[in-house]
DNA sequence: AGCCAGGCCCAAC
DNA sequence: GTTGGGCATGGC
């Protein structure tokens, strides 16, 4: 089935796969991306206001990716108020015109920011892969390949860190068997129960799970947990907010502080404009 | 070939 | 509370 949703604005498929935020979508060449969400496999495109979902029902995309692309929020707004600040987030929010922040599952934006540190994105894609043809459940074969769910936290903590090796996560098997043993003690109502909870309260909840510091844990607030204003400082942060406002590279405090001011609650959007700028022109 | 990558843990200050 | 070494692996 394809589901056609007509006049949708802001909305870059390049920018919106390409940016960062996530690792399990990929080019098809035609410009369109595939990728699995929710435990569906899907074909995205954009062209003149209609977003073109291939294998997507009508209610799948009123229960699921409406939010999941975060339909709902005006992005114009976001981006007028983000650059009237200064030139360079002006600069940054025009390059990365149509970027939008995904709604992605609180559980897998966690593993897989546990598995991002250290390493680059053609490597974390290949690693998170691994990790759902492993032990993933399979969705079928969908445009010649067979997609696979994201794991459950519940199968992941019933492994051995030997068990991963399979995946070639280096040193961060360890992390994640911790983390699912920790998030599938309770079903996972902890962490799911810190989408409601304030930024905060969540922070400090991720933080208590092996694996996790101040960067992985700022991009599961923004990215898995919607804390918007959330603004996760990674090389690329410090490289952009050196160069480009100033601050020495070292200077993280003075980084999150000048975010807070100045971006407020648009602080992982402005963030996520910032990022990409930085990593495609710095 | 060697440096670096969406860093974190842990021990030593 | 801050700092630095060690860490698995592979992209470029």
């Amino acid at each position: 089935m394809i589901y056609r949703a007509e006049n949708i604005k802001d909305f870059d498929p390049v920018h919106v796969f390409e940016c960062g935020q996530c690792f399990r979508w990929n080019d098809e060449g035609d410009g369109s991306y595939t990728g699995v969400a929710g435990g569906r496999a899907v074909s995205v495109s954009f062209e003149e206001g209609r977003l073109t979902l291939d294998n997507c029902t009508e209610n799948d995309f009123e229960e699921f990716w409406k939010d999941y692309f975060d339909l709902k929020r005006d992005y114009g707004e976001v981006m007028a108020e983000l650059s009237g600040h200064d030139e360079v987030m002006a600069r940054a929010v025009k390059y990365g015109h149509g970027i939008r922040i995904l709604q992605q599952d609180p559980w897998e934006a966690l593993i897989s920011f546990i598995i991002s540190q250290n390493s680059n994105i053609p490597r974390i894609k290949k690693c998170i892969e691994s990790l759902c043809s492993c032990f993933g459940e399979s969705l079928g074969i969908y445009k010649g390949k067979e997609r696979f769910a994201f794991p459950p936290a519940e199968k992941l903590a019933g492994l051995s860190v030997s068990d991963l090796k399979e995946c070639r996560l280096g040193y961060r098997d360890e992390y994640i068997i911790r983390t699912a043993q920790a998030v599938a003690s309770d079903g996972g109502r902890e962490l799911y129960r810190m989408t409601g909870a304030p930024t905060a309260e969540a922070e400090a909840y991720i933080r208590s799970l092996h694996g996790v510091g101040p960067k992985v844990a700022g991009c599961i607030l923004l990215f898995g947990l919607g804390k918007y204003d959330s603004f996760p400082i990674d090389v690329w942060m410090k490289r952009i907010m050196h160069r480009l406002y100033g601050f020495e590279e070292k200077d993280l405090k003075g980084m999150a502080a000048y975010a807070d001011k100045n971006f407020g609650k648009l602080s992982g959007f402005a963030q996520q404009y910032l990022f990409y700028y930085a990593r495609e022109n710095l």
